[in-house]
DNA sequence: AATATGTAGATTGTTGACAAAATATCGAGA
DNA sequence: TCTCGATATTTTGTCAACAATCTACATATT
């Protein structure tokens, strides 16, 4: 007998309000500093106070929005000072996370790794020749990605994510992405090399300067910008 | 069950249901893989269900407990090779903020950094040779905690307490903690050292070589218990 | 005996109502 | 006009009831 499966990954309404709102944050329909309204947003939803309750107290688990007693739920305003933090625990995971990988290739258990890596280098390769940002901003996610996974730490990532949500959060508040392309692309050559190779050291220091150099080129953006419009 | 009454402090009652709860898990009055019945502790608690529910699920957002819908809320079941992982994320976090720290100190920013640690180490010396197993335990999560709070990072310090407190709950499952007190002291000393001489690099890979030195001496009391229970 | 089915009880998911706290409104006195 | 304070409104905190789902056990079926 075969049937299609119903309902293996269902989930509360709770979450499925958490996603909402998530959601309403992630694309700036709630913007930094905005009050979420828990009678407003069930009328909106169409479920009851209390599961909207629910998800905004989960959301808040996880850093998207501060809760203030008696006073009500808001969404996180990130500081430039906060995204230095956030770059400097984002590089501290990506790090350990490359090391690990690099010991578990090492070991054999992530066999695949090695063609992975080299494939999608040379498509960020390719995309940096045919000058298609958008795919290589996607390509430059799945190279971190492929390392996380790699590390076989799902906390790990978990906090990756979060941490990368966040940051994403900050920018689209005005500030575009500083990409020098090339520049980064021969860094992500440095790790995959390290990690192939088995060194933890050298994939963990590799990784540290990569995200070290985002930061740099971001903060210099930054100010560039924050200088023209003064 | 027996848990303390709770109502009438300030803040609100989830919180408090919240934290007497957690005080229970970590006090090992509910053991791993045990089911959190709301209906239970809002009666033992003395508050609505509804309040024992946002409790729970605040828990979950820190790892403590795992969520399945329409199944209930059971405390966290730390596996051993979750342990590796938990250490490896420690590590990375506790680097950083050793990087971080030895480059605020650097700048000036951490005056009274130096003194703290030449205090802590001097007296965890103080404790070796009195062999006060008990004080040791105290300076030595004082000494981690200097270091975090040097780094200035609320969010990575968060993240390190969660861990810490989930390594702390498998710890209390049996096997005992591996101190190797004179090599830790020596570890310490090393690592404040290199934040001090403000070297961020140093510093990183003597955190991370404390923590790994950690891991296996751990590694080793566990499987030499392991074997004597066999 | 082993497996499936049905039913009762227990537990979680969701809601609407009430209580307490915070915020907004408005008028009196300087 | 401005400030202060009383009052009304809004919003959050808490609770108890109802609905949906799961669990356990008894019964039937092979």
């Amino acid at each position: 007998m075969k049937a299609r499966l119903i309902g293996v990954g269902r989930s509360t309404l709770a979450e499925e309000a958490r996603a909402e709102i998530e959601r309403m944050i992630t694309e700036g329909e709630l913007t930094a500093g905005e009050k979420l309204n828990e009678l407003e947003l069930s009328v909106v939803m169409g479920v009851s106070r209390g599961t909207v309750r629910e998800a905004i107290r989960s959301l808040a688990g996880s850093g998207l929005v501060d809760l203030i007693a008696n006073r009500g739920a808001f969404v996180h305003e990130t500081t430039l000072s906060e995204v230095q933090n956030l770059y400097e625990l984002r590089g501290a995971i990506f790090a350990m996370a490359c090391g690990a990988a690099a010991r578990r290739y090492g070991q054999g258990d992530e066999p695949r790794l090695a063609e992975d890596l080299a494939r999608n280098i040379e498509q960020m390769n390719a995309a940096r020749e045919a000058e298609e940002t958008p795919n290589y901003y996607v390509l430059n996610i799945e190279f971190h990605d492929l390392l996380l996974a790699a590390a076989n730490n799902p906390k790990a990532k978990a906090i990756y994510d979060n941490v990368k949500r966040e940051m994403h959060l900050f920018r689209r508040r005005g500030l575009s992405i500083a990409s020098n392309i090339a520049r980064s692309l021969e860094e992500h050559r440095a790790i995959a090399e390290a990690v192939i190779a088995g060194d933890e050291n050298a994939s963990r220091d590799a990784a540290n300067e990569h995200i070290r150099q985002g930061f740099d080129r971001y903060m210099a953006t930054a100010t560039r910008q924050r200088q023209a419009d003064a």
